[in-house]
DNA sequence: GGCGGGACTTAGAATTATGACG
DNA sequence: CGTCATAATTCTAAGTCCCGCC
């Protein structure tokens, strides 16, 4: 736990006030032009701002916000307004486009002047002081209102994002800081002077009763500090892991059933990176589960199936509704124990019945201080990182074969921690492009290739220095042509490898960042082709320390 | 143990900035 | 120099884990 003893701020900032409608701008109920009062205006046009988005043409969600909707209407509007098919929000919705054309369309100097009042509040509420350190804040803005965007089939989708109120915000800071002002005519919820926490401001948000909180930008020291630790807590692992692996296995044929269903879950989020699977409340969230929490339907056992045995088919949803689908080769006993735990039970039944986060959680920080489910995701995410940059990278390659090898390595991490992403919209006719630049530098190669050869025989036995030039320039053409092939070749070949999946997330929150720099300085890779700005900011400490022989 | 909630990390989507190219 | 694709950054939802209470 970090203890601070001094922190000093000026409370989160609010966005701006609603801002009414034009008298132009109307919105229509069944054919009938209908003046709402503010606040019914307000959460009309969210919806308005929302109608090219799938979301409104979702059943739950077009529910969910008309009930929402109606809470903040006036008796009278909600007397009138009962069914969403007979709103028309299409003025709203075109002065919302229309809105975001003109930003867009905004002159160079205009756009200044917005980006230099942005630097402002920047300025003003973007820092704080804390133990004499000056840090940049992570989400010093309140979220504005609007409607709940919940992942996949959520039950909440479309209720309504409450604005939040000064009134609503807890502050933290030290006692004898400068207190951060409220807004004019306004009150905090509360000022408290809790150290034990991190946090600068929070406040409950309404849809699932959650608290939000602000917190330090990741590039400050305290966030820093404990990410450096999280990686040593996996390095840890690192050393005692083999023998973690042996006790799992002699697990799996312990007499007690709940030591068996460990094992097993344990053998899950060692091999498969599998996250932990914490219980969640039925109905307030989308049907997503991890280890623990997964159901019977969600796996399936096959004796023998492409060639191989024990087959176990996973097919179910993680965190963010991202499917997990792997069919995984396992031990005989394993197999005959999952048999063993789906015998006598339906579909909505626990696979690891007599098994939970905590249990788990307890027995992992028994065989090692500090380890839970997580840290082996975080382990096995760095070690494979490791591994694959040693297989994959060779010092001879030019920088592009570097970078392509650094990403393979980067990816088989992602694979295996199944963070995907949706293809971009442009991906098909974006690799189409790319793959006509290949073709058209491919003629070009050929081309400078045929006046190679005619130099070379012009120039054979003459001593005639033009045509010498001529040659030399001619190579080098040839020269710049292939490498710029190859360039293109490699990027393809990475884009289309890459199609699905995001490198972003393991490179942020799994990959130990000193095993990236020393790999960098080995392979006299300039570090920026590997970390953008942000994450050498987060990693500016493992950018510091770390020295070319590092070892995961 | 079980649960409810607080504090923190992890996650993909959405938005905005950048820079390559015609 | 404007356009457009890509990269970077922001946003906030959705996890993990632990603690206090019974």
């Amino acid at each position: 736990m970090y203890i601070w003893k001094f922190l000093e701020h000026k409370g989160p900032y609010f966005p701006p006030e609603y801002q009414p409608l034009p008298d132009n701008v109307k919105f229509f109920y069944d054919g009938k032009a209908v003046k709402l009062s503010l606040a019914a205006e307000e959460v009309a046009l969210f919806f308005a701002q929302m109608l090219d988005h799938e979301y409104t043409t979702k059943e739950v969600f077009r529910n969910n916000f008309l009930k929402d909707w109606r809470k903040e209407m006036t008796l009278e509007e909600r007397m009138l307004i009962t069914d969403l098919n007979k709103c028309d929000f299409g003025e709203l919705h075109a002065m919302h486009k229309q809105k975001v054309e003109a930003r867009k369309n905004l002159s160079k100097e205009e756009k200044q002047i917005n980006k230099e009042a942005n630097q402002k509040i920047l300025e003003e509420f973007g820092y704080c002081m804390l133990d004499h350190h000056r840090e940049r804040i992570g989400n010093f803005k309140i979220e504005p209102p609007g409607l709940f965007r919940g992942r996949g089939d959520h039950p909440k989708q479309g209720m309504l994002k409450k604005r939040i109120q000064p009134e609503d915000v807890i502050i933290n800071c030290s006692r004898n800081s400068h207190i951060p002002e409220p807004p004019t005519g306004h009150k905090w919820k509360e000022v408290r002077h809790d150290n034990t926490v991190t946090w600068l401001a929070s406040w409950t948000e309404n849809v699932q009763g959650s608290c939000k909180y602000v917190m330090l930008n990741a590039n400050s020291k305290l966030k820093g500090e404990k990410d450096w630790e999280k990686y040593e807590v996996a390095r840890k692992l690192k050393s005692c892991v083999d023998a973690i692996r042996s006790q799992y296995q002699e697990d799996l044929k312990s007499k007690q059933m709940g030591t068996r269903q460990r094992a097993v879950a344990l053998y899950f989020i060692d091999k498969l990176a599998l996250r932990a699977g914490n219980e969640k409340e039925e109905g307030e969230t989308a049907d997503t589960v991890g280890c623990c929490s997964l159901r019977v339907e969600h796996i399936t056992l096959h004796d023998a199936l492409d060639g191989e045995t024990c087959v176990v088919e996973f097919d179910f949803l993680g965190k963010d509704c991202i499917r997990y689908y792997n069919k995984v080769p396992v031990s005989k006993r394993v197999f005959k124990n999952l048999k063993l735990f789906m015998e006598n039970k339906q579909e909505g039944d626990d696979l690891f019945d007599r098994l939970n986060t905590n249990m788990l959680n307890k027995h992992l920080t028994s065989l090692m201080p500090g380890l839970t489910a997580k840290v082996f995701r975080t382990y096995n995410a760095s070690i494979t990182l490791q591994q694959q940059l040693k297989g994959l990278s060779n010092s001879s390659d030019n920088v592009a074969e570097k970078l392509l090898s650094y990403n393979r390595a980067n990816r088989a991490v992602a694979v295996l921690c199944n963070h995907q992403r949706a293809p971009p919209k442009t991906f098909e006719q974006s690799m189409a492009s790319l793959q006509a630049k290949i073709e058209s530098r491919k003629e070009q190669l050929e081309l400078a290739k045929k006046e190679l050869k005619l130099a070379k025989k012009e120039a054979k036995g003459s001593s005639d220095s033009k045509l010498l030039v001529m040659l030399e320039k001619k190579k080098k053409t040839v020269q710049r042509c292939e490498e710029q092939l190859l360039k293109m070749e490699v990027q393809a070949t990475d884009r289309e490898e890459n199609k699905q999946i995001a490198l972003s997330t393991s490179k942020l929150n799994y990959l130990d960042p000193r095993i990236s720099v020393a790999w960098c300085k080995n392979m006299e890779v300039p570090l920026d082709k590997v970390y953008n700005k942000t994450l050498r900011d987060k990693f500016a400490w493992a950018i510091d320390m770390t020295e070319p022989d590092f070892v995961f």
